[in-house]
DNA sequence: GAATCAAAAATTGTCGACACTTTTAAACAA
DNA sequence: TTGTTTAAAAGTGTCGACAATTTTTGATTC
C-alpha cells in the first residue's frame, strides 16, 4: 500500500540516490534516533562508496529536514522538540488543507470505495504502528487526488518530519495510553463524507479540525525525553 | 528591506553555500533563463572552484525547485509552464493563509506601521520590478510575523519559484498592459485591515482571496512563450 | 577524584583524476 | 542542400588525496 508513494523529484539514479532512501528510511522509521552522528567516512565505509555520494544524499536530507548541520559542519539526525512538533501540525493544516480542497472537487466513487477499504484495514489494525501507517496512507491518498505537485512534494517533506516524531512516541509508548483506534476511524469517516460531499470548502475545514484533534497530544511530546537522551 | 530574509537552514558556510546564493539571484531576477545549461565544468571555471562545491549548490537548487536535472543528468535552469503557475497560485494560498492566520492572532500597532510605510513606498513606486518588490517584501513580512519557521521555508522555495515567473513576465512586459498599482494597494489595505482586525480566520479567507486575485492573471502567462524558447 | 594540557585520531572542505556516456562538430555521401 | 556516419569535445559519476580543523584520548597535575 505504500506504493502509491510517487518518485518526486531525484530524477538521477546514482550512488547518492540509494544513500538518501537507505538513511531516510533509517530514520523515518526511527532506527537511526535523533541526534547520532553521520559522520561521512563512517557512512562511506557502512555502504561501501566513497564520501562523494555520502555527501550528496546528506544535503539532500538536509533539506528534508531529517538531518541538520551543526555550526562545526558535522551532521547528525535531527532533533525534534516539541515546538518543532507545533509547527508540524501547522504546516501539516495548511497543506492537507488545501489537499482536501482540491481532491474534493475531484472526487470519484473510485476514491471512495479506496478509503473505506483503508478504513476496514485500520479496524482490523493489530499494533499502533500499523494504524498510524494505515492512517498516513489514507492522507497520502488525498494529497495525490489533490493533483498538485507542489503541494505534495512540500507535504512529503513534512510528512517524513512527522513520522520522525510519531518514532519517537512509539518510543515511550506510555503517551498514547488512549485508544486512538475508534477516534482515528470515526473522524476518518467524517473526512470522507466531507471529501465526497462535493463541497471543497467543507472538506478544506474538516481535515484543518481533523488534522489538530488527532495533534491534540503534542503537550504530552516531551514527555519521554529526558531517557531518550542520546 | 529585503535585509529582511532570514538565514534559513544552510548552516555550512562553505564555497557552494556561496554559489548557491550567486546562481539562485541570478535565475530568480532572470538573468539565468529558464532552459540555460547548468553544466559543472563550466560553472567551476566560471567560479574559480572546483567541480564538487558546484555540484553541492546545484542539488540545493534542484530542491529548491529552480533548478532541473534531466534523465541524462545535465542540469538546466527550470523550465516553468503554465500549470506550473498554477501549482504555485494553490502552494502560495497554502501557506500563507497559514501565515496571515498566525500572524493576525499575534498582530502589533508596530506591525500595522511597518505595513503603512511599505504601502507609501508602493503608492510611489516608479516601476512594475519595483511595485513587485515592495508586494513581495510585504508578503513575506506577513509570513515572518506568522513565527514559524516550517511554513516559513516553504514558502520561501515557492517564492523564489514566483519570482521566476515574475520574471519572465517581466520579460513580455505586454502581458501587464493594465494598471497594477490601484488594485496592488487597495488589496492590501484590505488585506492590512484584516491582519489587524484580531481575527485570524477573516485574515486566512482575507489572504487566500488576495492571492487568487492578484494572480488572476494566470491564463496569459504561457502568452509570450513562443519568442523565448531558448 | 577532578581539572588541565598535549598528542593522536577523526572529520570536513576542497581538489584533481579517470572511466564512461552524451553531445557537438566535421567529414562525407546522396 | 540534406542526411548520415565518425571523430572530437564536453559532461557526469565516482574515487582517492591532502590540508585544516575539530574531537577524542591519555597523561599529568592539583
Amino acid at each position: 500500500m505504500t506504493s502509491l508513494i510517487p518518485s518526486v523529484s531525484l530524477a538521477r539514479r546514482n550512488l547518492a540516490f540509494e544513500v538518501v532512501s537507505s538513511l531516510r528510511a533509517e530514520i523515518i522509521s526511527g532506527k537511526l534516533e535523533p541526534g547520532v552522528s553521520l559522520a561521512e567516512p563512517v557512512l562511506a565505509k557502512r555502504f561501501g562508496f566513497s564520501r562523494a555520494p555520502i555527501r550528496e544524499a546528506l544535503i539532500e536530507l538536509e533539506s528534508e529536514g531529517l538531518v541538520e548541520f551543526q555550526a562545526t559542519g558535522r551532521t547528525r539526525v535531527r532533533i525534534l522538540v516539541e515546538s518543532d512538533f507545533l509547527e508540524i501540525r501547522d504546516a501539516r493544516v495548511a497543506l492537507e488543507s488545501m489537499g482536501a480542497r482540491r481532491a474534493a472537487a475531484r472526487w470519484t466513487s473510485g476514491d471512495t470505495a479506496w478509503i473505506e477499504v483503508n478504513l476496514k484495514a485500520q479496524v482490523n489494525a493489530s499494533t499502533l504502528a500499523e494504524l498510524s501507517r494505515l492512517d498516513i496512507d489514507l492522507h497520502e491518498y488525498v494529497m495525490l487526488r489533490g493533483d498538485n505537485k507542489r503541494v505534495l512534494t512540500l507535504w512529503q517533506s513534512i510528512r517524513r518530519q512527522f513520522e520522525m516524531c510519531l518514532a519517537k512516541l512509539h518510543r515511550n509508548q506510555q503517551s498514547l495510553a488512549f485508544e486512538p483506534r475508534q477516534i482515528t476511524v470515526s473522524a476518518h469517516r467524517r473526512l470522507l463524507a466531507a471529501l465526497a460531499s462535493g463541497s471543497p470548502e467543507k472538506a478544506a475545514q474538516t481535515m484543518a479540525a481533523h488534522i489538530e484533534d488527532s495533534m491534540e497530544w503534542a503537550p504530552m511530546y516531551n514527555q519521554g525525553l529526558d531517557g531518550a537522551m542520546a
